[in-house]
This record gives structure tokens, C-alpha cells and sequence, in this order.
DNA sequence: AATGAATGAGTATTCATTCAT
DNA sequence: AATGAATGAATACTCATTCAT
């Protein structure tokens, strides 16, 4: 599923250690200037490598941004799975997982924005292997919407349960990507009137 | 609000065809390759101008890139302004302003996507009027939401007006920025589901 | 049959100038230091020519190289072609072409040279163009033998032709090639001896 | 005569075989694909060393050229000097020696080639030795045709003789570097033929 | 003696922009 | 107003060599 991409280096610790370096300068160089901007000399210098150490661990530019991405997802999905609900109705485990969603995003907001803005600079496969990363979050969701409408605590028909997926995970995102329209609103308000509308949407009214 | 571009030339109609044909081609060269992957040459051989006058029109590739963010947001503008509702709710005239938002984003698919994409390219004061304009989308939401609220239509706490108006005008974007992810849905069955969800988040339910 | 190069630059008159330019300074250069060690931009300012400009003309190293290659097959064509033989008999004429042959060699040197030795670095369909080259002036020569086995100034069996016309052109190019055991005999000795010997080879020796 | 090469390391056995294990690996990697377009790291690895084990034997990658030409060149000499001849006349003693070359050549058309393009890039002390060891074998031809001279089996003038030698190097060698021009010829009408030229062109014939 | 990670100067090439004509 | 040739700084990437372990 997940691309590795080859390395001279042999060590797989000192591997560890060295792109945890280069991911750390690159998410906060990319946040800053956007992907093209950011030079790999600058990448290397923020790393605390020289010119030819980075290429020791990649391959090339395309390559840090790639491993950008994957670090990402993976700690969003390892901060996602921490919170585990200990809600009864699957509503509510929802309102719990949505909670947790915006924080993680409110607690990762230039990297989420990043995955936004770069991710199609990635070279197919790659991005392939970024999208279905995506693709794995929202499937949390549609789980739990498939939960509540069978516990009836949820109100969906089942062929909406997708788009619904796909509309909470963008909803949770625009505090990271529409930060300049919300900039003015704090965040506990966002993550409750948000759930709220989120819910609301899940739940067809009653006659 | 919006930008002035200085030129070298004078003719204003001159200015305004030559940045007609411009804005065309870098519409679909940005489209196709994105900003920073197209070069002013190309542009300027697209555009059917030499290298030199494409900067008798513009003063950089930035100018160009505002240009084009400009032009698609007065389109979007134009095309949604030519949908008048004759509902006669709140909710029926938002359902309709819905469908239209969601044509036109159909429509201009590459375009929006553009936006998303390259904004965070331009220099501030750019960004901050392209910024403008999507607000100003996202305002017709809210005079409807407003109205709706009015005549009961629709049931949201006035304080949710401004994110809700936000969320729809995300949620239509969707069609754009998440078609990797919409492939398999036809546009019509997306439009439906999209306006049923939204139109729920509009309502409180009965207790 | 010659490879064309495409250019940014469209006046023809001014490619022919600049890229005479650029001939003359890699001529020079890669004689020098060799092609591999001559840098584009020591090429470009050597050219009189910025390291832009250079690109302008050429759409790589490569190029230059062939460029320069083809450049030299076509000059030393060129002064062959120049001399015209009066002799009356095949061999005469043999002897005038070996003469004319190994002035042109001493003449140019080192670009004979540089075509030995690094003809090899260019791309495939570069480097047949350019054996074409070589091949057909070792043609030149199985023509004249050919003849004087016709009118019985030399003697040489049909299938050997080939071979020996090889064989002329590389002990003309000797000249360049092998300077190094050549250096205290004067060219006059050399041009003298080496047609004798090629004259001897060319008759077979009554019984 | 020939350059030494200082080492780190002490044990001479050791020296020996890994440097032996370095030309084997050298040799294979510039005949594919030129010494310039080789690196010491494939050059390492090929060896079965590591890239600083390399330098403990060698201390620039022009040494590893160097070496490789010495040994080339030792090798064509050891082969050359296995095979004795019998005949009893100098013609018949030089047309077995000419055979005897051509079959080194064939047998070793890769390392030829090596070093025909490639031995320019030595330092002017490393190329000095390889031409003195390219001239040993000139050597040899130059001693069978003064031999030849006296017992009159062939007839050359004494000052021709150093450079039909070189002639009778070069016409061998052609099998390496000309083998574009000579693919469809099979070796051993190629050798009976250059021999045949060479002999004649030895000999003087009578008015 | 050996390892292999690190270095950093060096390289070909690109491209937004300028400017003489 | 227009042309298109020229500029040159900038960039991703390479690789011979070194050196701490």
C-alpha cells in the first residue's frame, strides 16, 4: 500500500532519525513558502544536513514531499485513533469521533492546509497512495453512519452515507483551509456548532 | 476593492482584449499543469503574443495569476446571478440558489479547482481580494439563510449563519477539489444528495 | 541523413553566427579538457555568449557535441573536396587524394582528435550521423582503388577494397591520433613515407 | 618505469588481490559505459568493496584508470609473448606475430577500446607509462622488421621502419576501434586480408 | 583494515524578466 | 506597440573523496 522509496543509507535507525529530521524542516518550510518555493538547499540546511546527506536519504524533492504527506496521515490517523468513544448510540460516538477530528485538525492546521495545497505535486503513484490515506479517514466515518442508521440513533439513506463521509472529513478540514474565514471564530464554537450541523444533516426529519 | 494593474499600454480596449486572450490561455495552462509548472513562454506563444508583450499587459507571472483568479471569480458571480429562484420560501429559493451554485461549479470545474490550488500563490494584497470575492459567494448564502430563518422556512440559531453559508459554498466546492473521490457519482445524484443534506443541516429538528 | 537540432531562436542568419560561436569556443575547449570536463558555461563565456544564451542555441551539452562533430566532418569534406587530382592513372590520383588527405588531417589536428575520442559520449542517432560521416570518406578512397584496379595502376583483389580503404583513412588519421610516437618526424617525412606504404599495399608484388 | 601507487594498507598480498578484484570491476564498468559516466561508488560495489576500502588501495579514481591500463596492457603483452613462432624467415616470423596481435585484439576488443578512448584522461605522468607500454609492442614489429630488412625477406628502408611498425599496431588495433565499420566482416578474413596488406606493404617491389 | 555516512563544491539546465530594435 | 534575443541568478541533483567509528 505505502510506497517506500530507497535509500543509500543502510542503518534503518540512523534512516529513522535523519528523514524524521527532513520531514520536520520540510512540513515547516512547505507551511511557510509552499512546496516550490522551498529550495532543497534550504530543506537541508533547516535539517541540519548538508546538500548531499539529504539525497542520501531521498531520492529527490518529490520524494520529501511524499514523505511529508505519508508522516502526516499517519499521525493523524494515529491521533485519530487514540480517542476512542465511550459513547452508547452510535450518534453519539460520532459526535465523539467529530470532536476528535477537529481537534486533531485544529492541532495539525498547516500540515492538514499542506496536504491541501502540495499533494498535486506528488507524482501519480504517490499521490495515489496520499489519496487513499484520505480515503481511510472517511471510512471511519461511513462506518459509524452505517452504525447509526442501523441503531436508529442516525437518520441516513444508505446510498447518501459516502457523500456524508466525504462532507464531514471537508467540514472538519475548512478550519484548516478556510482558517481566513473563520479566523474571528474560536474554536470550541466551530467544533460545536459544526457538530450540530453536521448531526442535524445526518438525521431526516420527522414528517 | 479590486486590484489595479499598470500597463505600458494605453488603449484600454486593446488592454482588455490582449488580457482577454491571456487570461484564456493561462486558464488552461494553469489548469493543466498548475502555476508554477507553466512558464511565461508558453503563456505568452498561448496567448498569441510575443514574449515581450505579454509584459506590455502584466507586470509579472503573479499579475497573470490574479488575473485569472479574478476573471473566474466574476464568472462564477455572473453565472450565479443569472439564476434568479422564483421560490417562494427562503427554503425553496435556497434549494434553488443551491442547484445553481452546483451547476456552475460543475461547469467550471478546472477553474474552481484552480483556485484552490494556486491561491496561496499570490502576493497578499492579491490574495486578499481573491479572498474577497469567495466571500462574497459565501454572503448570498447567508442573506438566504437569513431569510429562511425570517420566515421559518429554515430553523438556524442566527450565530450558525455565517459557518452554514460557509459550509454549503465548501460543500459545492467539493464537486471540484474532491472529484478523485466522486468519480463513480453522477453529478445529478451529487446535486440531490448534496441539497437534501444541507437543507437538513438548515432545520432543527422537532424535539 | 544530418540530425536537426531545434532552437528558441528564429533568425537563421543569427543561429549560423552564434552557433559558429559556439563551435569555434567548443572546438578549442573540448580539445583542451575533453568533452567531459569542459563545463556549459565555460563553453557559454568562451562563445562570448551568456550561460542563457548558449541554451537559446543548443538544447544541451550533447548538442554542442555534435554540432562540433558535424562541423568538422563537414570542413575536412569540404578541403577534400577542394583538391582536385590531375593524375592521369588511378594510382596517381590514390597518391594525390593520400596527399590532400594527410594535409587536411595535419591541419585539423585536433579536431580529428576530438571526433576519436569523444565521439563516443554522443546519443545514439548522433553518433550514427556521425560515422556516416567518417564512412563516407572512407568511400572517397574505395573509389579510387577501385579504379586503379580497373585500369591496372594497382592491383588489389575486389573484396579487399574495403579493408584497405579503412585502412588509408586510419593511417592518415595516425597523424592526429598517435602524435605522441610521431613528434620528431616532420610531416613532409610522414606524408611521404605513409603514401609509399599505402601505395606498396595497394599492388600486389609480381611473383 | 612504471608509476607506483601508494596505499595505506601494508600487506602486499592483500594489496594484490583487492586490487585485482578493482580492475576486474573497472574494467567491465568503463568498457560499459566510459570512465567519465562511471562512479567510484558502482566502481566499489562491483568490486565487492566498500566505497572507503576502495580508497585504502587506490587514491583517486584516476589511479583505478591507471591501473586498469597497466594491466590491460600487461595482459596484451603476456599474451603476445606466449605465442612464439616458428618460422624461419623474418616475413614468416612477422606474419605470425601479426596473427598472433590480431587475435589478442579480438580476444580483448573491450580493453582496447578502453584505452584508445579513455587513456587521455590520465595525468600526464600515468599516460606517459601507458604510451611507453603501447610502444613496447611497437617495439616488437619494429624488431622483426629490421630483422626482416636483413635476411631480406622483406624490404623496407631502415628509416621507414618505425613507422610501418606503428602502421602494423594500428591496422590491428582497427578491429577494436573501427568494429562499426567492420561487424560484417567475420575476424579471420579480416586477419588474413590486414596481413596480406601489411606483408605487401613491407615489401619493395621490384621495378 | 574496514565500514559507510557525510561532505560540499560542482554541473547542466531553466525561466522570469528586460531591452535594443 | 511589438518583437524576440539576451540575461544571469537560481535550482535540483551528483559524486569523488574524507573521516569518525
Amino acid at each position: 500500500m505505502t510506497v517506500h522509496i530507497p535509500t543509500n543509507v543502510k542503518d534503518p535507525d540512523r534512516i529513522r532519525e535523519r528523514r524524521a529530521q527532513i520531514i520536520r524542516a520540510a512540513v515547516a518550510l512547505f507551511a511557510e513558502k509552499g512546496y516550490h518555493r522551498a529550495t532543497t538547499r534550504e530543506l537541508a540546511k533547516h535539517s541540519g544536513l548538508s546538500n548531499g546527506a539529504l539525497y542520501e536519504y531521498v531520492n529527490s524533492k518529490e520524494d520529501i514531499l511524499y514523505l511529508v504527506c505519508q508522516h502526516i496521515h499517519s499521525e493523524l490517523q494515529a491521533r485519530l485513533a487514540e480517542s476512542r468513544s465511550r459513547g452508547v448510540s452510535a450518534a453519539d460516538r460520532l459526535r465523539d469521533a467529530l470532536y476528535a477530528l477537529f481537534r486533531v485538525i485544529r492541532d495539525m492546521q498547516d500540515e492538514v492546509l499542506l496536504i491541501y495545497q502540495e499533494s498535486k505535486s506528488l507524482p501519480p503513484s504517490f499521490l495515489h497512495d496520499v489519496l487513499g490515506h484520505e480515503q481511510a479517514i472517511v471510512s471511519v466515518f461511513e462506518e459509524l453512519l452505517r452504525a447509526g442508521c442501523e441503531d436508529g440513533s442516525l437518520c441516513l439513506s444508505a446510498d447518501e452515507v459516502p457523500l456524508v463521509a466525504q462532507d464531514i472529513v471537508v467540514l472538519a478540514q475548512m478550519w484548516a483551509f478556510r482558517r481566513w474565514a473563520l479566523q474571528s471564530v474560536p474554536f470550541e464554537q466551530f467544533a460545536a456548532q459544526q457538530a450540530d450541523v453536521i448531526l442535524r444533516a445526518c438525521t431526516r426529519t420527522a414528517p
